[in-house]
RNA sequence: GGCUCCGUAGUUCAAUGGAUAGAACAAAAGUUUCCUAAACUUUAGAUGCAGGUUCGAUUCCUGCCGGAGCUACCA
């Protein structure tokens, strides 16, 4: 209808407003709740150009609309705002043509494009957490709308399973772990923990010695009055150890041990150990490729379980460890075409500062990868892969920004024109009520303990309302994983992707008003109402107010879901149903339905109730989240 | 220090430059002979500060105050 009307100004502008206007001065907005009409036009973009007041250009407007459009019932001009009544009969016809469409919502043509979703990209060194399932979340369900907008959707993964940090848990582990009679060491399965777990128990294991370690040798130091620094380094650790023996809060003090300890960790010997293990594997070692396969096996088990509760899944994996030497040889390459340079102890580096950026590295100087050359390896990998590809979407944290505004530099500098397809879907990091997760000191919220904690609370709340008898034992167990997953998505995915959230895990997660749950209950309670009543044939409908301003609601909803896709927001789909659910409940609350006695308003309520069951299902979909017929 | 982002009810979140800034939770008070009360209805409560642009600013610009991130031969 609003293009309909779009239209209608801007070809017979002339006639009109005396002029030609342009299409940024149509604008439409909601009209608001306490005013009369279904859509509101701005008029002030209009009284420059008329020369006139608001109201009289509104005037004008709605006088030529009004004759012109049959759909048009009445309007009125408050100020700049040309509010318009469309009537029942528009309103009628719109229910019964999104009752008739199985994919409403969805885009009824293919856009021709084909996108790549990269989501999820987890180091093999330890388990995933909440930062990671609010990155799973939105990448899957951002996936799942750009196939409701007609893209054909690529969804992948990066697996960084190489890298230093991949060492660090492979040193720990042989020389940490405790071996049995036989000789062995501990693993997942005899300890039997979960096989990520158990490598992040070590990775942690390793921060902890190495701190220790570095600690230990930066008092060594001292005691030889730091015979092995430089004056700069020495004048600064004097100064750390003075304020430790000086600090009296623990905290404190733990903080000022770390960065005596951060300062001489590089030079301990794990640190050394782990180096070595990197160059050795990057040398394809025998030794070394067993002990990385054997681990990262474990953490791949576990992984593949906490995917599997998640409902999330890929089309296509790609492994570091591959794309790594990809990313080598083109280096090697724009060395040649003088993309990057090499410095005296052999480094190599993109210079970016005519772009405004700093100098980057791209290969350490003993000639191992960093994350930079491994990422352009996997770019190059993708569109190698997928010819017909036409953008990759990475969805990574915006603490990484910086790093893609390069990363997509440095491919853009090497000749690659696809460069400008790639985009940053950066979203905000999870934080904690005492501030940012950090993994490495294990500071965080287990991603498999904070699905198991709401499914228990779905569980019990569920037992609660005791609605479920007659139900078999293995589908209540589904639908507690359904409303317990459903709440945590929602929790994750309502929120702006942009912004930074917060999480407090001691306060557990709502399952009343604005929750996942809320929704679910919402489409329960229509399905136990639509199976209440004969659907096969609609007969005559008729509808008032309450219905009116519920069909609306329906009709915004592939506007959503486009605005949705354009903007990377599952949030918007969130919050639409939300808004909609909340109309219903209300309506439901104050309306019968099947006890109607007019029976064109009942058959209009039966619809209505049917398709907002559609939309809530369609909608919670595109978030990953199911929707049960019975809570 | 440099660059970037963020400051909205007690708390967690909304608001393409548009009308009287919306919800939820927490607080207070109600609604079950009736389609599932995980619901519904009331009440109270907010744009960090100071300027500027605009018919109109939570939104754009400048400064200040407060918080975060990046600025690694970490990932």
């Amino acid at each position: 209808m609003e293009e309909k009307i779009k239209q209608l100004l801007l070809s017979n502008a002339n006639a009109v407003f005396g002029k030609e206007i342009a299409e940024e001065q149509i604008q439409f907005q909601k009209t608001r709740k306490d005013v009369a009409g279904d859509l509101t036009l701005v008029t002030f973009p209009f009284v420059k150009l008329l020369k006139t007041s608001p109201e009289k250009a509104g005037e004008k407007i709605g006088a030529f609309l009004k004759e012109q459009l049959h759909e048009i019932e009445e309007y009125s001009v408050i100020k700049g705002f040309l509010n318009i009544v469309l009537n029942d009969q528009f309103w009628v016809s719109t229910l019964q043509d999104l009752h008739k469409d199985d994919d409403y919502g969805k885009a009824k043509t293919p856009s021709g494009k084909t996108s790549m979703v990269e989501y999820s990209s987890p180091n093999t060194n330890k388990p995933l957490h909440l930062g990671h399932l609010r990155n799973i979340f939105l990448g899957y369900s951002v996936a799942q709308i750009l196939k409701a907008n007609g893209d054909a959707v690529v969804k992948t993964q990066i697996i960084n399973d190489r890298g230093i940090h991949i060492c660090k848990s492979m040193v720990a582990w042989q020389q940490f772990a405790p071996v049995d009679d036989k000789g062995n060491r501990e693993t997942p399965k005899s300890s039997g923990i979960k096989g990520d777990h158990f490598v992040g128990k070590y990775y942690i294991e390793f921060d902890k010695q190495v701190t220790r370690q570095g600690f230990d040798l930066a008092s060594s130091w001292k005691e030889d009055d730091y015979l092995a620094c430089n004056d700069e380094i020495k004048e600064k650790l004097e100064g750390l150890f003075a304020a430790y023996e000086r600090e009296e809060d623990t905290k404190k003090r733990t903080k000022i041990y770390r960065k005596i300890a951060g300062m001489a960790t590089d030079q301990t010997d794990m640190t050394r150990a782990a180096k070595e293990m990197l160059i050795k594997w990057e040398a394809r070692d025998p030794e070394v490729y067993l002990l990385w396969n054997t681990m990262n096996g474990w953490v791949y088990e576990g992984f593949d379980k906490s995917y599997d509760r998640m409902g999330v899944d890929f089309d296509k994996l790609y492994y570091e460890s591959d794309t790594f030497l990809i990313g080598k040889d083109i280096i090697d390459e724009g060395l040649q075409k003088e993309v990057f340079f090499k410095k005296g102890d052999g480094s190599v580096w993109a210079d970016l500062t005519d772009e405004g950026l700093d100098e980057k590295l791209v290969l350490r100087a003993d000639g191992t990868a960093v994350y930079m050359t491994q990422d352009i390896g996997t770019a190059i990998d993708r569109f190698k892969d997928f010819p017909s590809l036409d953008r990759i979407i990475y969805t990574v944290g915006n603490e990484q920004d910086y790093h893609f505004q390069v990363l997509f530099l440095i491919l853009k500098k090497l000749g690659y024109d696809w460069a400008k397809q790639c985009y940053h879907l950066s979203y905000g990091m999870v934080d904690l009520p005492d501030g940012k997760m950090k993994s490495r000191e294990g500071r965080v919220v287990d991603a498999d303990d904070i699905m198991e904690e709401v499914v228990q609370m779905a569980t019990a709340s569920t037992k609660e309302r005791g609605h479920l008898d007659g139900m078999a034992e293995k589908d209540r167990k589904d639908l507690y994983e359904m409303i317990g997953l459903g709440g945590l998505k929602y929790f994750l995915l309502k929120v702006d992707p942009k912004k930074r959230m917060k999480f407090d895990p001691n306060e557990s997660i709502e399952l009343n008003g604005n929750t996942g749950p809320f929704i679910q209950y919402a489409h329960a309670r229509i399905q136990s109402l639509v199976n209440k009543v004969a659907l096969d044939e609609v007969g005559e409908i008729k509808i008032n107010a309450p219905e009116k301003e519920i069909i609306k609601q329906l009709s915004e909803y592939p506007t959503v879901v486009k605005e949705a896709g354009e903007n990377y927001s599952p949030a918007l789909i969130a919050n639409y149903t939300y808004e909609l659910v909340k109309s219903f409940n209300g309506f439901y609350q104050q309306y019968s339905v099947i006890n109607e006695t007019d029976e064109a308003l009942k058959n209009a309520r039966i619809v209505l109730s049917q398709n907002v069951g559609k939309v809530i299902a369609s909608a919670m979909k595109l978030l990953g989240i199911d929707v049960p017929n019975r809570m």
